[in-house]
RNA sequence: GGGCGCAUAGCUCAGUUGGUACGAGCGCUUCCAUGACAAGGAAGAGGUCACAGGUUCGACUCCUGUUGCGCCCACCA
């Protein structure tokens, strides 16, 4: 073996070993449970990101379930990612100088499949690498055959259900995608602007001032309105207007939409271009004008010198006309939010369009009810609020988009006007037979086909074996800017059709951020390619990463200093491993280990081993996967490596039960550490004795409690305490005298047997038999009860121990205010007060023992 | 306008029910080519836990407020 690991000459092998195997499927349950986790299907707009590096916390849960013997199952697989996909290609035709247009509707749909075929296998492979154990043979993409069909029955079902509907509303509409973006879809970005203050005369006399942001909707007015209750306007309540430029009649209504504080505290209303207006125009009964076309441009030809112009160039020209009809009052510098296109970045234009839309108080009811019943928890639990406030306060959902890529709308129209929602393309129309029939040219948001995702990748609508055996699932691993789009969408429509929540736990991991704290994305330069950092530090070490900061909840700055530092552990595990194996015949069984050969050091570490299992399992349960890594990295690394292999290599060579219990101990931790580093783990297994074929479905460790010994526990604490304390003083002195005779005085047991006299020795490297020779200088250490004099000559020694007792007599005196304090005494619990008392018990005797070697020691003085 | 999160060692961050700040990684200082590992070992230095009040015998931890960052929701044009 090498004296260094390399994760890339191993990680590979054992990957394409695992799938050949067959490892990755779900294996019969030995606990007769099962374990399932649905995949968020990556878009397949391109590769990977970090955040996609963060679906290492459902291998690490998929693949500890497997060991406990769980029938695990994860499905994978890749989202059609309708709008996202559609900018992606359009970009990539614009490079080549073209539209989607110019290309037309057959030759672009090839390019989208073809699209497809390659990048979906990209994606796969890039998780792959990342060693996901996820059942490739059940890969879905949100575009295969079974799945348009499962989208179809539930179209078709809640449009006999009467919720879903076809109307007009006001929606956000992308000028660039020509679409209409739910508002979830749409960014707001605080933008510097102005604001215009317009006159507007009233019919009869005088004028009323109205502000605005853009003053080009002002040809699509169709009222003025003020607050009910606004004095200034009372009595122009019911007059009417003026529009400049068109002058148009337009009314001056009273609406409690209106913030009196606000500008002039009158406000023009344009019911065809603004949500506030549109719903005031409901109100009051207006008239809705368009003055936009779909992709941006002026749509007024009664003004033909606007008519067709783009919105920034028309905008200028209208207060120009403004200007010289007196009506422009002044203009104010204005910073206010502008929403943009979530996935195209241009701005986002309110229309009155027809969409189709999905009722959604029927089916946010169940799913307000499961979270409140605790049948839907999340992780961190502060994520319950914001579902819970969504959920009560959603409104209907628009799932039309006018895209040229996704799943049709299933709804055709007959000549005589006849629309209805089809399972299977009609041949003829259902109520009255017209043969002349139409579909609707409109596609689904993404996100319709997207939140079927868990249960119609095991099957549904079918009743198949996968969907009975493995649905619900339990975890659903995610981050959490898709909470509403997608989380919780799923929830609703399984609630609905499958009568179950589709998955209990709901898992939030934080954001990878770039290094210096700004959002990761490709525009910016500040996006990581997690196959570059498993091309320099391994998948393993990348995924430790992800496992540690995972699940605090706090977004992740990228630090590739830590990402090192797992390597570096892997690379202590490979030596330790070395050690061991290296005294061992090849191919051996596992040592059995005889319980009435344990030396202290033994019981000690198997004792360590436990505790740290048991924590581990802790971690996994409670979704707090950062201290189970650590509890292994610390324990693997200083109590095992450093200090267990330490103290019984003097052993090895000769002892049995030293190499038997190391062994253990190593092929323990290796097996806890499998779920989130498994290819260094398998790679070691294998070199180690063990039993069965892949640590992939060795069985997940138990804690042993018996043999967790407390008073050793404590005794062992304190015996490296000691050895810490004798080669800091060993430090500090002349580095030629290094070995040197040495005197323990201690009641502690490990410490005045002569097994703990041998343990000391090893680790400080001093000979405790001897004895100090008569009139040399000593160096002498206190720690707690014990002393220990070295036959080293020290400067300074007297001190550094008035130092040392200084410090104990400020302990001493903290602990004595405190202890004679009897609101303390009285109030504290007996367990504090008694350990307080047993500190100043131990301080007072170090500090006696302190000054009585400063009065023996007149020499070094 | 509401809500949430974060401010802890030079840097990046942990810290589970209030009881000596247990800290980690990197960096820093000193020593060590000793038969697992120099991608290592050993010993160290380094903190008024953002600020101000309050509750408590005791607050990094609970409450109130302030400041500075970040995010989400919302129809102030």
């Amino acid at each position: 073996m090498e004296t260094r690991y390399d994760p890339q000459a191993v990680e590979q092998r054992w990957y394409d070993t695992w799938e050949e195997r067959g490892y990755f499927k779900p294996r019969e349950s030995l606990t007769g449970k099962t374990f399932t986790i649905s995949m968020p299907p990556p878009n397949i707009t391109g590769e990977l990101h970090m955040g996609h590096a963060m679906y290492t916390l459902q291998d690490v849960l998929i693949r500890w379930h497997r060991m406990l013997g769980d029938s695990a199952l994860w499905v994978p697989g890749t989202d059609h990612a309708a709008i996202a996909t559609q900018n992606v290609l359009e970009k990539q035709l614009a490079k080549k100088g073209t539209t989607k247009e110019k290309l037309g509707r057959e030759a672009w749909d090839r390019l989208v499949q073809e699209w497809y075929a390659t990048t979906g296998h990209t994606i796969l492979q890039q998780m792959r690498r990342l060693g996901f154990s996820a059942d490739w043979s059940r890969n879905r993409f949100t575009m295969d055959p079974r799945y348009v069909e499962a989208i179809r029955y539930v179209f078709v079902q809640l449009w006999k259900e009467g919720l879903i509907y076809r109307g007009p509303r006001i929606v956000n509409w992308c000028p660039r995608d020509q679409s209409a973006i739910s508002d979830l879809e749409v960014q707001y970005e605080e933008t510097d602007g102005q604001l215009y203050y317009l006159d507007y005369p009233i019919e009869g006399g005088g004028v009323i001032s109205v502000a605005t942001a853009r003053p080009e909707t002002m040809l699509g007015d169709t009222a003025v309105a003020v607050h009910p209750d606004d004095w200034r306007y009372k009595d122009l309540i019911g007059k009417t207007v003026i529009l400049p430029i068109l002058h148009r009649r337009i009314p001056i209504v009273a609406d409690e939409a209106v913030d009196r504080e606000f500008g002039t505290g009158a406000v023009k209303v344009t019911p065809g271009h603004d949500v506030t207006d549109y719903e005031i125009g409901e109100r009051h009964h207006l008239p809705i004008l368009t003055i936009l076309t779909l992709d941006g441009r002026m749509n007024v030809p009664e003004v033909p010198q606007l008519d067709g112009l783009p919105i920034a160039k028309a905008r200028p020209q209208i207060v120009e006309m403004l200007r010289a009809e007196n009506a422009l009052q002044k203009i104010e510098p204005y910073r206010h939010n502008v929403g943009h296109c979530d996935r195209c970045g241009a701005v986002i234009e309110p229309m009155v369009s027809a969409q189709w839309w999905v009722k959604m108080k029927p089916l946010a009811g169940p799913a307000i009810a499961v979270a409140e019943m605790d049948e839907l928890r999340f992780h961190p639990e502060r994520w319950r609020e914001p579902y819970l406030s969504w959920m009560r306060n959603i409104r209907d959902w628009n799932i039309s988009r006018q895209l040229w890529l996704g799943h049709r709308i299933p709804v055709w129209t007959c000549a005589n006007g006849h629309a209805v929602a089809y399972l299977k393309d009609p041949t003829e129309c259902e109520q009255c037979g017209n043969q002349q029939l139409s579909q609707d040219p409109d596609v689904l948001d993404t996100w319709f086909s997207s939140s079927l995702w868990p249960f119609v990748t095991l099957g549904w609508p079918e009743d198949t074996g996968d969907l009975r055996r493995f649905y619900p699932t339990q975890v659903l691993d995610t981050a959490r800017d898709i909470l509403y789009l997608w989380v919780a969408r799923m929830v609703f429509l399984s609630l609905h059709f499958l009568h179950v929540v589709p998955f209990s736990d709901v898992l939030i991991h934080g954001t990878v951020l770039a290094a210096d704290g700004r959002r990761m994305s490709k525009s910016l330069g500040t996006g990581v390619d997690p196959l570059d950092v498993i091309n320099r530090y391994g998948a393993d070490a990348t995924r430790a990463w992800c496992t540690y900061f995972g699940t605090t909840g706090q977004d992740i700055r990228f630090s590739e200093d830590k990402i090192k530092s797992y390597q570096l552990f892997e690379n202590k595990l490979w030596n330790a491993t070395r050690l061991l194996i290296r005294k061992l015949p090849e191919g051996s069984q596992p040592l059995p280990i005889d319980e009435a050969t344990l030396e202290p050091a033994d019981t000690w570490i198997l004792g360590r081993l436990s505790a740290v299992t048991r924590q581990v399992s802790s971690g996994l349960e409670r979704f707090e996967f950062g201290p189970a890594i650590d509890a292994l990295y610390e324990f693997a690394w200083h109590e095992f490596a450093d200090d267990y292999l330490e103290l019984i290599k003097p052993r090895l060579g000769q002892n049995e039960t030293a190499l038997a219990v190391a062994i253990h101990v190593l092929e323990t931790t290796l097996r806890l550490l499998h779920p989130i580093m498994p290819f260094v783990t398998e790679e070691l297994w294998q070199r180690l004795p063990h039993e069965g074929e892949t640590i992939m479905y060795a069985p997940w460790p138990l804690p042993d409690e018996t043999i967790e010994d407390e008073r050793l526990m404590d005794e062992m604490a304190h015996l490296l305490e000691v050895v810490r304390a004798v080669r800091n003083l060993r430090h500090s002195a002349d580095p030629r005298a290094r070995r040197q005779p040495a005197e323990v005085t201690s009641p502690r047991p490990l410490l005045t047997q002569p097994v703990g006299r041998s343990y000391l020795a090893t680790l400080a490297q001093l000979d405790l038999n001897g004895t100090l020779p008569e009139g040399m200088p000593q160096s002498v250490v206190v720690v707690g009860q014990t002393t220990v004099r070295l036959g080293l000559p020290v400067q300074a020694q007297n001190q550094r121990l008035r130092a040392e007792l200084q410090k104990k007599r400020r302990e001493i005196e903290v602990l004595e205010v405190k202890l004679n304090n009897p609101d303390f005494t009285g109030k504290a619990p007996k367990a504090v007060v008694e350990r307080e008392r047993a500190r100043l018990h131990e301080a007072q005797q170090a500090a006696e023992r302190l000054s009585g070697l400063l009065g023996e020691n007149p020499e070094v003085r």
